[in-house]
DNA sequence: CTGAAAGCGCTAACAT
DNA sequence: ATGTTAGCGCTTTCAG
């Protein structure tokens, strides 16, 4: 079963002209007669032919690929990514960007050094032009490694160490000033913080904006949690929680599926949401709406951040370098049923 | 910026031998001395060599890269299909194995003419040597158009018109069955159906397979609303129920999000679940656990279902053509709290 | 505006 | 066991 097609070479003799000639109106190249395009346009069609890609990009050096890397540590790692919904998100929002540019993403996971090696030499090898990379580890060596090796990329977030890179991000300390001060605004005098993982600089940074607003209105410090963005991780943290400090009247959680987990709880322990105990998330994931009560939650336009990144990498593609860019998004609240 | 890096013939040169020697180690080729062995991977390590992929690509005819298609219409078909964590699932499941095989997959949405064509022709390019293909729709052009370009594909689910191609499926009447079983065995006597879109072939098999349960315990007709997969149209579709068939005290619904919106209305009418109303859902997706009650599913192992995709692909790939493959899984039922 | 010709970097016969 | 050679299919100067 060969599924080798006609040729340049195929089409150039159908339509009596030069492989030269037929290249051109391939790639839509003026200057061509609109005689001789329109013969050999019904060459192309009568032979069926299609460029060959590889041959194409031995010679354009480029693959019209970008790799779009999720990147983190642990078993199961591919498996675990998925069950939150924010990288659907994501993945949803490079695609359809990219898509408009005929750059088609190839889908990698790289948890492990065996997988980062594979990943780089994968982009080493020409067979991507660059990488869009998702990190959910602080200390993720892939971005560095990426770098080393020259390849074009931008990053989903600010990485842990400062790099000279381009990226995406939201104004989390924002995000934290905007679920602090709803919470406050409604009442509520104990106050409580469902975590990130502490060295992740955008749970740290939401957490520092949470507590920006609460220094303002003159409270003190807060208790934290530490979670792990999962359903059960956010029902622990708040059983946590809970021990230490029953009087608690308002939560934010870092994110949607940790509020989500906190909310059991909480009606496990016959606790009303939100009269008894509000709950504010993070990220305005498809579990927000599905759960109830609904979740009220800080919005991130992770659809539009992921096209972001698609574009500043397709400029990168393209253009000269002109330096690192980073492109900040603004949060919003948005209020529903659980605060 | 050019990342042009060193080629086989650098290589060659450094270590004094021929490019074709330096192939042959590349590839681990056996009959190369082993001290040329030694000599080369030294100048391979030296130099930073790495094969350039389009070169290579360009005389195997292999591109060793698969496209993932998820097929269906409607606008922001993207944005939605990764609300369902069933594809993350098919996903995950299918880069692990991929990755196993050095096979990488390019992730795309063709929920549109245009889109279509975009993706034959990526695969007429040969920038993909196959493509595994999961549709949401019953009707989808997709499959048909790629076997017409003789690409070689792996679906997700039988196709609803028969066709010459492999796929992957459960036994979706089974499923139904087990079901029907499990609520009748619960002691509900007022049995309702929430259903898939009624083309899909799956929807049809849990339906027919709900219905063979009924059958063979004596039980008449059962009403069935049609949902659309996701969790408000499963509350829509048990909302209808409920207006219709206010006695109803089980209901099985097509999938997990379905089932979950059911639940939520249940309670929103003061009703207990499983006390009242029992509900079994389909797939034992994430959210299956997430929500309080936990819900009793039907689980698809959908992971071992798309590596299984994953490895019919690869073997038609380097062996000859054997005919079409058919995996049928066997679904499980997983008893939690909602019935 | 068109054609001829030179590769892009690699693999795979075929010789040796 | 190694080297020589001929392409794979395309783009792109460079002439004309």
């Amino acid at each position: 079963m060969d599924r080798r097609g006609p040729t340049l070479e195929d089409v150039a003799r159908e339509a009596g002209v030069s492989r030269a000639t037929v290249s051109r109106v391939v790639n839509g190249i003026r200057n061509v007669d609109p005689g001789i395009q329109d013969l050999v346009r019904r060459a192309i069609r009568s032979t069926g032919y299609t460029p060959n890609g590889a041959a194409r990009s031995l010679v354009t050096r480029r693959a019209e690929t970008v790799a779009l890397l999720v990147s983190g540590a642990g078993d199961a790692f591919a498996a675990r990514v998925f069950a939150d919904p924010f990288f659907g998100r994501i993945v949803s929002g490079a695609v359809t960007c990219l898509r408009g540019r005929a750059i088609h993403p190839v889908l990698m996971f790289a948890e492990s050094d065996a997988a980062r090696t594979q990943v780089v030499d994968y982009l080493r090898r020409g067979s991507a032009d660059g990488a869009l990379v998702v990190s959910v580890q602080a200390d993720d060596p892939l971005p560095r490694m990426l770098l080393a090796a020259r390849v074009p990329l931008v990053l989903f977030a600010r990485p842990a160490q400062p790099l000279p890179v381009s990226y995406v991000d939201m104004d989390h300390r924002r995000g934290g000033r905007l679920a602090a001060e709803h919470l406050l605004a409604r009442g509520c005098r104990h106050l409580a913080v469902i975590g990130a993982p502490r060295d992740l600089p955008a749970g740290r940074d939401r957490l520092a904006g949470f507590r920006d607003a609460l220094g303002r209105a003159g409270r003190g410090p807060v208790p934290v949690a530490e979670g792990d963005f999962t359903h059960d991780g956010g029902a622990a943290a708040m059983t946590r929680l809970l021990e230490e400090h029953p009087g608690v009247d308002g939560v934010f959680a870092a994110n949607d599926l940790m509020a989500q987990g906190a909310c059991r709880i909480l009606r496990e322990r016959g606790r009303r949401v939100p009269e008894d105990t509000a709950v504010v998330g993070f990220d305005d994931s498809t579990v927000a709406t599905a759960c109830r009560p609904s979740l009220t939650t800080v919005r991130q336009p992770v659809e539009k951040m992921a096209a972001a990144m698609g574009e500043l990498l397709a400029d990168q593609l393209k253009g000269p370098p002109h330096g690192p860019a980073h492109l900040v998004f603004e949060p919003e609240l948005v209020v529903r049923e659980s605060a």
